[in-house]
DNA sequence: TATCAGCGCTAATACGCATTAGCAGATTTT
DNA sequence: AAAATCTGCTAATGCGTATTAGCGCTGATA
């Protein structure tokens, strides 16, 4: 450690030439670099090779602007194993994208407890632009955000604050709609939803899309809630004299469904289960769920790629929704005879 | 993005004062600070609040010499899914141990198709020292990391590149000879091993440990290669009489387990299989191999100790490997009686 | 012969911050 | 009363680079 770093100062004095013309041979923009001649240019690459100096990226994140570095932030810890899952799609996707454009990643850990991106020590200025990640989000941040002038992309629809988010989101409200059709077409007309309808812009999401789909279909029964005890979610749904319903938790769906299992109530024959989205490794639980793919790995992508716009050609806000693809699986199916009998 | 960044020189300007003060204020050394009267301080403090102001990282990097970021690289992407499980492990110790320590993350994205460290556009000296992550490495890269000033540790143990490296490791030789005495405490003695014997370090590693522990055992058959057809294999095994098999590859198992099972020869009753080493998710197959765990979080965690440790104290050079615990598994059990007789 | 245009390079500056040296005025000491 | 000390600040500098302005020189032009 006692060796310093090189500069292009010690490069100049080794090939007898400016610090200057040391820069230019570096990063020859054609007008400058065509005035220095093929034997100066010569000497001082040779004195760069030999010595292995490399131009020290701080100081020429000083003089220019950028630093091809792009910000990650997350609210919650990225990696912990129970985020995992959720967390590492979105990063492959903008892993790749970032790679492709020649941008590294800024990882923001999050100091202390909370984590906050307006904070005392933001380092986050050190990249040229930032993704954020995590179904929370400070109200108060994403407005300063949006007011002040660093580039950023929200993964997930934003609704505005203080002015319009860019992001790159899933088309929730479509593929709920999706599937609402779907079950209708089957024949179902006594439908039910299970799962909150407010809060984060995904929840709402869902309930957008799930509503005016409805179109004509009754609604016999709604939970706006999670997590509750699955014997007493199926009792009401029974008791509603529902066909088909619709979860926005997998894991309310894997519960109502294993209860239903055991009273020998067959799914999808006596009732259909939808859930409104999907999750890595669904298949672990030996169920596949009718529902809609989350495209992660696109929205990462795409909004890298947003970014980049955003950051390079200061490009206007975008606002995205990627497709969310119909997963056909087990739990949806045709309204039983029984059932148009009984209606 | 009209508006330009806030400097301290605006700062200093809206407060009346000189961007000296404005920096005194914000990084009070206790000398320093306590010259400048509280009610100097408080204004200048109060405009910083009402702008939002936050010091340019970079531009505090330029002076002082660190940054509070580490470097993490790695040859292969770490995100795509095929890697993910490998990566993600260590990600998560790393990142947490960063977070404590008051770090950020660099993910270092290699610009090109082929990774390198030493390229022409090297961001990493960015990072304050750098972990390197990988199972491929370039050996003339690692000789110019230990031979440079740069601060880094690679997770993994490494020979010797021109000096000793700083690594934290996995304990596959002790876990390797654990698992051998353990199959000779069972009544083994007829051994096989199935896996590569050079390469990598990991690799050798296994070998290392396999070798002596065998201790009078006889090694009745060896493939120095993986991915072979696991029927001609497992003939070889069943021909040379082996009632115990060690793999380094547990997909080597898995097949020659699948082949044995469908051939009705029992596992463990007549042939016991050890895995040397473990994946994430490895349950999935449904089979509980017997082997050891790798400790990727502790090794990133430890990893980045480490590292830190070099950046901020200049520590010596360290190398430490993490205990690999023994998991059980169902695939070793003790010597049939039948195989005795037969010996 | 004086002027001008190219050539090959260098001096000087700015980027935003931390930090050292130091200045003017007030207060204390001698 | 002169000298020393303290108080509250600012000027100036350097970190390593990119870049603009410009200098001294040669050869061509007027």
């Amino acid at each position: 450690m006692a060796t310093r770093r090189l500069t292009q100062k010690d490069i100049a004095r080794l090939a007898g030439v400016s610090q200057a013309t040391v820069s230019f041979v570096l990063n020859g923009s054609p007008e400058n670099a065509n005035r220095i001649p093929a034997e100066t240019r010569d000497r001082v690459q040779k004195v760069i090779r030999d010595t292995g100096y490399v131009a020290d990226p701080v100081a020429r994140r000083m003089v220019k602007g950028l630093n091809r570095i792009l910000g990650v932030f997350t609210y919650e810890p990225a990696f912990p194993s129970a985020q995992a899952d959720f967390f590492t799609p979105f990063l492959l996707g903008i892993e790749e994208a970032a790679q492709e454009l020649g941008y590294d990643l800024l990882l923001l850990t999050g100091a202390g407890v909370k984590r906050r991106i307006f904070g005392d020590n933001v380092r986050l200025r050190l990249a040229d632009g930032c993704i954020i990640l995590g179904r929370q989000f400070d109200r108060d941040e994403l407005t300063r955000l949006v007011a002040g002038d660093f580039p950023f992309v929200a993964v997930g629809r934003r609704d505005d604050a203080g002015g319009p988010v860019p992001y790159v989101g899933g088309g929730y409200v479509a593929g709920t709609a999706a599937l609402v059709q779907r079950a209708r077409a089957l024949g179902h007309h006594r439908i039910a939803y299970i799962g909150l309808n407010e809060g984060a812009e995904s929840t709402v999401d869902r309930w957008i899309g799930f509503e005016p789909a409805l179109n004509g279909a009754e609604l016999v029964h709604t939970q706006f809630a999670v997590a509750q005890p699955p014997g007493e979610t199926l009792d009401a749904l029974l008791a509603a004299g529902a066909t088909c319903v619709f979860f926005t938790e997998l894991a309310d769906a894997i519960a109502v469904d294993a209860v239903a299992r055991h009273r020998g109530i067959s799914v999808p024959g006596d009732l259909s289960i939808v859930v409104l989205g999907n999750h890595i490794r669904a298949e672990e639980h030996g169920r596949r769920f009718t529902s809609f793919s989350i495209p992660r790995e696109a929205m990462g992508r795409a909004a890298t790629e947003m970014l980049v716009r955003r950051v390079e050609n200061d490009a206007p806000v975008e606002q995205v929704l990627l497709d969310c693809a119909i997963v056909e699986g087990d739990t949806l199916g045709p309204l039983s005879t029984q059932h148009v009998r009984n209606t």
